[in-house]
DNA sequence: CTCAGGTATGAAACCGGTTCCATATATTCG
DNA sequence: CGAATATATGGAACCGGTTTCATACCTGAG
């Protein structure tokens, strides 16, 4: 039988605010009823019913989650991270997986249901192909959100940001001072990709400073997979004699071109380098292991929910949207030449 | 100004409950009050507030979902397959991981009150390590729940399974029967890990329909990490002669052995056969293409969710608890020597 | 001794919905 | 045409807690 807190009171001989008080710690209660009223909660096992008690506090204790997909490597990282904060804060982890139903804009209602139906005291919202419309309802919403690895600071809302340009220049860097290679192909992700488009940048940029030009019949477009990686090497493999490397805009890609190389007998560090981005956690463990930047979506996860929690206990502080960008690292492994 | 259903209803010059009818098509309401009330809604963008609802309707539409952890292969699959259920019935899922607080203790209070505080509707738990306390709690508790790959029939609890031990009979068959490899080693995970026993027990069993002895110097016992599986590659060398295959009882040890073998010059796939179980998502992509185990991970989560909300929504019928298994799926790729 | 302030408690309002029940009007059927 | 039934609506109770406010006692200071 489930009890209220009515009837631990009836059974403690006291009334519903003294049972309140002494479960709470607030307001004034003497020892002695503190103890005999725990004592029935133990005797009971008595729990409040968290659906009343949300009622009457208007909050719910819970922070949204909204993740694109759950597969891939990063994800489960940003999971990790908000969880950690979370549950050391008592709070628990709406999930919504935006991949999991069929089509975008039912996935994109849901979450908007679960902010303005006032299922959760924030949000953290990573969702890379979000239009306008929504992240106007989401500004307009009265809880704190944070938006992963997009800026709408011009909305109102706070981002969590990965210096994917940084991590691109340096990965440059790396193949032209460390290597000496001049020569070197892009594969970019689907150009609707804000990543793609600033790693692309980062490879540009690096280029520029050390006086190498971007040879456009370097550059490729594919779309992220590793399928794309084995389709990008098809169209890559015209320009092969003259290529030095290839910085792929994600490890998935690149371990599609390698093993397309492999299959052509191709020794990849020694004859061509190839190159990734994310660190995916097996990106260490294929052969060679493949040279990358790491992102750190813990890092991210973190922070996102860090400062919701912030925000939703400090509503009024802080009010100015604030723009946070974790460094990107380069993690040099043996696909890039290194140890060869 | 966020709106009550009390201010709607003055607004439209009726009473609270005409509007909460109007809202949720319960009891009558004309056509005129219904377009009125419904303009109003519109105008002022009204979306009842969640946590009154859930008090009154004593639901939250909200499952609880546990799991070990984030990273790895399958737990994404599994929110997949659960989010794919619940968001198609208006459903949400609220997450609790058990890896990203310190103490293990700790994170099983923390679903423990998740579901007694009733946050939930019902809940899929995942939890290999699990004690008997808390699976008596879990069974005291009035909601359904629904526990992966654990049977916990007699405690009156569902669950659904994956069929490891027929998994493991099958990789056995094809090793033995399509190759006719008579001398094979067997990696296990921890010992207290269900799952790897089961495995264990496949393997024997095959062995023994073959006629095929199992050879106690072919057991080691590792951890299911990479690490591990390098480890257990030290002690397996002195074997290394006389041994034809290796099945690891995951691909991630199974990746680790392939590793020093590698190092060494061993050919896998002809020199040795080396196979995993589980089926990780790069298991396809590693050189040679790992032969190895599919579980159904996906399905797993969705027949679980199906099943929470069976039960959540006819409370009585179904009385009996359920055990569901699922079958396992042997993937032939080339590290058994197919192909070769 | 009296009064202020700290301590202890209960009654009642409140959070924002849903639902039961009573009432009133409209419709249908015998 | 009257009774039974369907339709439409509002009032009030309810869900299970929290919180405000009033009351009462107790203590110590003046």
């Amino acid at each position: 039988m489930k009890l209220t807190i009515s009837q631990i009171a009836k059974l403690a001989g006291v009334s519903k605010s003294t049972v309140s008080r002494a479960l709470n710690g607030s307001g004034y209660v003497s020892e002695g009823t503190k103890r005999k009223i725990q004592e029935i909660i133990r005797k009971y096992d008595y729990v409040p019913d968290s659906k009343a008690v949300n009622l009457s506090k208007k909050r719910t204790f819970t922070v949204g989650l909204v993740l694109p997909s759950t597969s891939g490597p990063f994800y489960g990282e940003v999971i990790r991270g908000v969880e950690e904060v979370l549950s050391a804060r008592k709070y628990f982890t709406l999930l919504t997986v935006l991949d999991s139903g069929q089509d975008e804009k039912q996935a994109r209602k849901r979450y908007l249901s679960m902010i303005r139906e006032k299922r959760v005291d924030g949000a953290i919202v990573f969702d890379p192909t979000v239009d306008e419309g929504t992240v106007r309802k989401l500004s307009e919403s009265k809880i704190p959100i944070v938006f992963l690895l997009k800026d709408f600071q011009t909305f109102g809302i706070d981002s969590v940001m990965v210096d994917n340009f940084t991590g691109s220049v340096l990965m440059v860097d790396h193949l032209v001072e460390k290597h000496g290679y001049k020569s070197i192909a892009f594969v970019r992700g689907p150009m609707v990709s804000d990543d793609s488009e600033q790693r692309f940048q980062g490879f540009v940029e690096s280029l520029r400073r050390h006086n190498l030009c971007c040879d456009n019949l370097l550059v490729f477009t594919s779309d992220f997979t590793f399928e794309g990686g084995r389709k990008a090497f098809q169209e890559l493999r015209k320009e092969l004699n003259r290529l030095e490397a290839i910085f792929c805009a994600n490890d998935e890609m690149a371990l599609g071109i390698i093993e397309e190389m492999k299959r052509e007998g191709i020794q990849i560090g020694q004859d061509i380098a190839v190159v990734g981005f994310d660190d995916a956690f097996w990106s260490g463990h294929i052969e060679p292991p493949l040279t990358t930047v790491h992102q750190p979506m813990y890092e991210v996860g973190k922070i996102s929910a860090q400062r919701v929690l912030e925000r939703s206990n400090n509503p009024d502080v802080f009010k100015d949207p604030v723009k946070i960008t974790l460094q990107t690292q380069l993690v040099v492994r043996k696909s890039c030449g290194c140890g060869c």
